[in-house]
RNA sequence: GGCGGUAUCGUCUAGGGGUUAGGACACAUGGUUCUCAACCAUGGAACCGGGGUUCGAAUCCCCGUACCGCUACCA
């Protein structure tokens, strides 16, 4: 088992900015942070990083919240719910973070940087063209905290710097990648405190980490390269730093970071596609990490059970669509009936207030669930989507007269069979599966036609197309549906409308 | 540029000093006395390159290459 086993009760936290839409990487370091902690019947805290207050709104954060909790990923700590370590905001913990600044300027670990930002951009742009490592030159390092005071008093702007010590290695000990080591020589003093008086991400991060007693931080791999400042910084506070692990980042086909050229990348484009939340977790999940045994449907519960951060894999992972697509089916095809019904119903609505014919959304409130339970049957399975299905199963309802008797003319014995398939079933009342195998083996027995030839034009005549669900799906649904709403004729009534050759 | 990370079928991955290098998705072919789809069967498909260590390297080490990240008063 991994170190996660051993020690204190586990603690993560899934620390999103309230930016935009969740990210499908981020809900993959999301799924992670979870699987961790109900695997290890640990804690999982959401947190809101909004210090960015300029991009950072209280809308985003609603979205983020609203997609963990579709994907069921439960939190225990957090905003919304508190907990014992509050506020879980960033915004809401500026004293905090005020405090502990100042511990570092008392101590000297810290000092004010009065460079303007044009000053640094200078710098910056001149150690990039000499092939020089760009970073801060420390400048105002040597500024005396008198002097530097003084210059604040005098309402001068600055910024918060941290002291990176000289010459030394800092060593981490990641769970997915071992030990990583980086020398301070390459790194400036980073900015903790803005000069609008806001904590820079690299600290507020430790200061939360440490103070809400978070035992594992595991996050994604743009995070590798910061975490030596951090832990710079735990030592300076006189703190021990959690145990980090780095995940590797999510791909597109083109092996870039995923993004919007590459199609959905939102949790929330997800949804709206019509993709199952299990199916989106599962598919997240082998992003990265494998049980080991070529076990690969799992669900969320189980996956929690057997996950372990060490086994997660070290390279970058890049989405395949194919992939989720098939899991979806596969979700679609295990899912309780009920709740499929729940799932679809508002595709259909949607769907239906387009101009297509008599859509389901026409029927009567009472009817529609029953109407799209019949019919659901026809599309699971053959659909990779919920949004999928309305288009797959319409021809229940959109059968048409003059279109299918165009269709069977094609058909070179297509009259003949239907004209022996309606004497057939002229009694027989709704179709079930076996007075319609009656039904055409009769058909056969008179025309002698047989196989495909005889298949063909009664799927035509019933639905109206030349292809689709197994005709012994098709008919009870027809038949359902037409005894629900009104203008669906029954597969009776389809068949005998196109024998008497009423059409056009 | 510097620093860090990564490298097994097209993709996700298992394995890890001696294996016919395994599975899944996708793909191809066939089957299911009605078609797509689904389902079932079969098949093609991989250890980045070069050195070293070793009886033996895809596996360990080094170098190179490629890709990714960081190098912000964004997180």
């Amino acid at each position: 088992m991994s170190a996660a086993s051993t020690g204190a009760p586990v603690r993560v936290r899934f620390a999103p900015s309230p930016t935009g839409l969740l990210h499908v990487g981020n809900a993959r370091t999301a799924l992670f942070n979870w699987l961790l902690a109900r695997g290890q019947g640990g804690t999982l805290i959401l947190r809101i990083e909004d210090t960015d207050t300029e991009r950072s709104t209280r809308a985003s954060e609603d979205g983020i919240r609203g997609d963990l909790q579709w994907l069921g990923l439960t939190w225990d700590e957090g905003p919304d719910v508190g907990g014992p370590y509050p506020p879980y905001r960033q915004s809401e913990r500026l004293d905090l973070y005020a405090d502990y600044a100042r511990r570092l300027l008392d101590t000297g670990h810290a000092y004010w940087c009065f460079c303007s930002a044009e000053q640094l951009e200078r710098e910056r742009a001149a150690a990039l063209a000499a092939s020089a490592p760009p970073k801060y030159s420390g400048r105002c390092r040597g500024l005396s905290r008198a002097e530097a005071e003084a210059r604040r008093e005098a309402g001068e702007p600055a910024a918060l710097r941290f002291v990176i010590p000289v010459d030394r290695d800092v060593t981490f000990d990641d769970l997915v990648r071992g030990p990583v080591t980086f020398h301070t020589s390459v790194m400036g003093d980073p900015v903790i405190v803005r000069s609008d008086g806001g904590p820079a991400y690299n600290f507020a991060v430790v200061v939360d980490d440490a103070l809400m007693a978070v035992t594992h931080v595991i996050r994604g791999e743009d995070h590798i390269s910061n975490t030596p400042r951090q832990v710079l910084i735990y030592e300076a506070l006189g703190l021990t730093p959690p145990t980090f692990a780095h995940l590797s980042l999510v791909l597109g086909p083109d092996h870039a970071p995923l993004s919007k050229r590459h199609g959905a990348t939102s949790v929330n484009e997800f949804r709206a596609r019509g993709y199952l939340p299990e199916a989106l977790v599962n598919y997240l999940a082998l992003l990265g990490w494998s049980p080991g045994d070529g076990e690969e449907l799992m669900a969320a519960d189980e996956m929690a059970r057997r996950f372990d951060v060490a086994r997660v894999s070290h390279s970058a992972a890049v989405f395949d669509t194919d992939k989720l697509a098939w899991m979806n089916r596969h979700y679609m095809k295990v899912c309780d009936p009920e709740r499929l019904v729940d799932l679809a119903l508002p595709w259909f609505i949607a769907q239906g207030t387009a101009d297509r014919g008599p859509a389901f959304a026409k029927a009567p409130a009472g009817k529609l669930r029953e109407a799209v339970a019949a019919v659901l049957p026809l599309a699971v399975g053959a659909v990779d989507r919920l949004e999928e299905i309305p288009e797959r199963v319409k021809f229940v309802l959109e059968w048409n007269q003059a279109d299918a008797a165009r269709l069977l003319a094609a058909e070179p014995d297509g009259l003949t069979v239907i004209a022996a398939f309606a004497e057939a079933i002229a009694d027989a009342g709704p179709l079930t599966r076996e007075s319609f195998r009656a039904a055409a083996t009769k058909a056969r027995e008179v025309t002698g036609i047989k196989g495909k030839a005889l298949f063909h034009p009664i799927r035509v005549a019933l639905t109206g197309h030349e292809s689709g669900p197994e005709l012994d799906l098709a008919i009870p649904a027809i038949d359902v549906v037409a005894g629900l709403l009104d203008g669906v004729p029954s597969c009776a009534v389809r068949v005998r409308l196109l024998a008497t050759g009423t059409a056009d």
